[in-house]
DNA sequence: TACTTACTTGAGGTCTCCCTCAAGTTCTGT
DNA sequence: ACAGAACTTGAGGGAGACCTCAAGTAAGTA
């Protein structure tokens, strides 16, 4: 079971293809060519397999540290002692994280599959992300009927302005944002009559 | 100057590439392989390039008839006597249009360049849809601070949500738009401090 | 009916990215 | 210093899409 440890050379070559591919996933996003990675990392494209054996084994070596990133901004927003405040926040924080990186930008707006792991782990932090929600609500600050998945369609929407902004007018995504959430205030609810969607039809979109 | 007519296979065989490309960028987007379109019309590739010798000038021969019915959404928009009323149907048929067509989508959030002409149709439409927006806001129900460039960046949020959730939940896109359009009211309006985009930032995004 | 010209065909070259594996290189323990 | 295991290399085969062009076919005209 515990793997003997690498070889130091090995072990080298590793961790250089870890940063490089953080690198060219946060430039290019998640569909980049794993060649570039390779180069970039200045190792041959069988070293990589060897190591990755599969696009999704490098998704997994790289997210966690960004999933992190996410985390911390959610307790903090938890911790905020004004709930539309801290509401607020998070939802900033995630989007400047996502303008900052191409590759988290397509993982949370599920571009491409990604590996169980790492949708596992945006499962656990959306969890997180309820207490978020109805504490601003309880407060009477959020609107009633933003539900969870509301949030995740929030997060396809200013994925693809971040994308398409982000080279020409980095902050754009922010006013975009600002439209949103006066939308999301309890006094600016006008009731509606779609559904969210549910668990389910989030997470059946791939096979 | 005037080209002698079409020979009939020729004429015939010209409609069938444009039908299947209508389907077919319908279905799968702008990006989808021309083999794909030829294959669908029951005709080689080699008479596809012949035809149409260009990417973009399959892009041509469709776009201006579904340019039209954008057309005809915005006169109605227009036309109603509720200018917010107006405002909330031009966007929900746009939408609607977009959810239809994937390749009309690709093209209104400008997911890949598309050829001077669709483009400057896109740009006339623009025009018209100012006074959609300026007589929302003469009535005091659009917000004084939402602009044209802003309509833009919407329709790359939407654009989003739509591919994401049409295959899922074919309406979903409404009640994200519900939320936005709750934040384009006056009444919920609180200052924004990220100005719009320029007509220059929208334009410069491609060469 | 036959000729000319217009049109169609699809195999094949190019490109980019995928992934594999036999041969070569480098580390590590003795 | 050596042997052997661990690791790296990059050429090469495959897949999918792009586009071209020499050879073949069919429409229009006399």
């Amino acid at each position: 079971m515990t793997a003997r440890p690498l070889r130091a050379d090995a072990a080298r070559n590793r961790e250089k293809l870890r940063a490089a591919a953080t690198e060219v996933f946060g430039e290019r996003g998640l569909d980049a060519p794993l060649e570039e990675v390779a180069r970039r990392a200045g190792v041959s494209i069988g070293t990589l397999y060897n190591h990755f054996p599969t696009r999704d084994a490098l998704y997994e070596a790289i997210f966690p540290e960004r999933l992190a990133a996410l985390d911390r901004i959610a307790d903090a927003a938890i911790a905020d002692p004004d709930p539309w405040h801290g509401f607020v926040a998070f939802v900033e924080g995630l989007f400047a994280l996502q303008a900052q990186d191409r590759g988290l930008n397509d993982a949370l707006a599920q571009r491409f599959p990604v590996p169980a792991e790492v949708d596992e782990a945006c499962h656990r932090g959306f969890r997180h992300i309820d207490r978020i929600l109805q504490r601003a609500k309880d407060n009477g600050d959020l609107r009633e009927d933003f539900e969870l998945p509301d949030l995740a369609t929030l997060i396809w929407a200013m994925s693809r302005v971040i994308t398409e902004s982000m080279d020409v007018a980095p902050q754009a995504w922010r006013r975009c944002l600002a439209f949103f959430l006066d939308g999301l205030r309890t006094e600016a609810a006008h009731p509606i009559d779609v559904p969210a969607l549910t668990e389910g039809q989030l997470t059946s979109r791939f096979g």
